[in-house]
This record gives structure tokens, C-alpha cells and sequence, in this order.
DNA sequence: ATCGTGACCTGGA
DNA sequence: CTCCAGGCCACGA
């Protein structure tokens, strides 16, 4: 039994689980490692269903502008909190730079 | 099967 | 630089 066999959702939430403290990815990127580069919406749809409690490091995925795209009430703040204490530095504008701590994917040779 | 929705992305003015 | 509009995909009812 694969991801590849579970719903897209699924392979969202086990993609995001991969990536590396220290690193993030973009919604696009995680669309397009799930299968579907267009799908970058429903990434965060998926995002937005996780429960508070969840083992998923949500956080760690953000828009293509490096910025955060959560407006849900604490969890921006709780976001970039999160971030900022695995060593990612935001800039002024509440950007950080994804050419620095842009994912580069599961790694292939893990497969 | 259809309809509506969404933590997006891209391009144009 | 900012603002507007469209398109794309997956999921629930």
C-alpha cells in the first residue's frame, strides 16, 4: 500500500509530513509532487482540514510569495512562530526567502 | 451525475 | 509597485 493509492488528500498530508524542519515548500510544490501542479488549491483546503492536534507540519507550507497564507485566527502568528524557531528568517514584509529554505522534494533517492 | 467552494497561481493593466 | 480577473483541481452534499 502506497500513498499513490490514497486520496490526494492523503499524499498532501504525507508530503508535507516529509519535509525537513528548517525547509519549506509551497502549496504548488506540494500540488505538484502529489500529481496534480494545478491543485495547489485543494493543498490548502487540506491544510485547513487538519485537526489542531495533527502530526502534520502544516506549517512548514506556504504560498509562492514565501509568505503565509494562513489567516485563521492564531494560527499566522502560531505559523511563523513555529518557522522562526527552526531557523527561518521572515523578512520585513513577513516573506522568507524560498530560493534558501525552498523544499527540494522527497528526495529521490529515498525511492 | 451536477454545483459550489477553497490556507492557490499566473497574467495583464 | 498594486489591483483585478480567470483558470485550475479535488472534495462534500
Amino acid at each position: 500500500m502506497s500513498i499513490q493509492n490514497a486520496s490526494f488528500r492523503q499524499r498532501v498530508m504525507a508530503l508535507v509530513a516529509q519535509i525537513p524542519a528548517g525547509q519549506v515548500a509551497t502549496y504548488g510544490q506540494i500540488a505538484a509532487l502529489a500529481g496534480s501542479p494545478r491543485a495547489a488549491r485543494q493543498v490548502g483546503g487540506v491544510l485547513s482540514a487538519l485537526p489542531p492536534d495533527t502530526a502534520v507540519p502544516w506549517q512548514r507550507v506556504i504560498n509562492r510569495q514565501g509568505s503565509l497564507s494562513t489567516w485563521r485566527k492564531g494560527c499566522g502568528e502560531l505559523q511563523q512562530a513555529l518557522l522562526e524557531a527552526e531557523g527561518i528568517v521572515f523578512d520585513a514584509s513577513g516573506a522568507c526567502d524560498l530560493s534558501c529554505y525552498g523544499w527540494s522534494g522527497p528526495l529521490p533517492a529515498s525511492e
